[in-house]
DNA sequence: TCTGAAGGTTATAGTAACTATAAGGTCAAT
DNA sequence: ATTGACCTTATAGTTACTATAACCTTCAGA
């Protein structure tokens, strides 16, 4: 194992996730429990910076931590057919592509409304109405 | 008061929403207090029905129960501008669109990512080698 | 050496918007 | 009378954190 390096603040100004989520991270296993110096401070290593950017990358991508959890243990095991990263990928994608699908059809109708504002009193109010009245 | 017709059964056919979710409107104080039959079960009248029409749409255009608290609120004061609704919908149009941004370039990034799988073993997958290497 | 600030530790509760579960009461039909 | 579908309540779980409290450690300056 490698030198324990880091603080978990020092952690967490290299990785901009913050110190309570690196331990939040650790208390659910996606981290594992980080090795502590003598007054219990947690140390950290290179490859728990690597790990934690790891997790900080998928999340960007929208991944779920169940997924990247899976992602994790997938990425450790070397010899084995990346099929099953792939494949969570591709769910990803078809997943991001559906919110998309849903707040496009949000923004169009918000525009719509938006739109319709007259700036009269709230009896008035074609958004109000609109909300009250359609099916 | 209108008449009471419907149970909350009924009232979640009517609106597509399940009575835990009408329970738990009710409890958070976003839909009053229904009134009761002798038995103890929840009475709706058509107005209810309404505003539970209301609460959907404007969920499905992504306001949040807050925001809706605030917009049934600014509903029933006839007298009043509709400035302030048009200022929640010019809100959550840009958040929408905030959104919208984040998920473009998420699937931008899945796109590639899923288009450099080239199906080998882990250690040579591309995809967990970004996720791992990139800054 | 003392002191105070900036960091670390834990445990617990709160957030949004529900969903799930349990344990029971009611109602209409057979 | 009993079944099944519905209703009631209260409580806990979900996701990914954030906030709070109460306390300990480290380090730089007076």
């Amino acid at each position: 194992m490698s030198k324990k390096i880091f603080t978990v603040g020092q952690l967490a100004d290299r990785t901009g996730i913050k110190p309570v989520t690196i331990r939040y991270y650790e208390k659910i296993g996606i981290l594992p429990a980080a090795s502590r110096s003598e007054s219990g401070y947690r140390l950290y290593s290179v490859e728990d910076h690597s790990k934690l950017l790891f997790i900080r990358r998928s999340r960007a991508l929208g991944f779920s931590l169940g997924d990247i959890r899976e992602l994790l243990s997938l990425a450790d095991s070397q010899q084995e057919s990346c099929a099953g990263v792939d494949a969570k990928v591709e769910q990803q994608l078809e997943q991001v592509r559906s919110r998309l699908k849903d707040l496009r059809a949000m923004e169009q109708e918000l525009k719509r409304l938006s739109a319709c504002c007259e700036g009269g009193m709230i009896m008035d109010c074609r958004i109000i109405e609109t909300l009250s009245c359609k099916t």
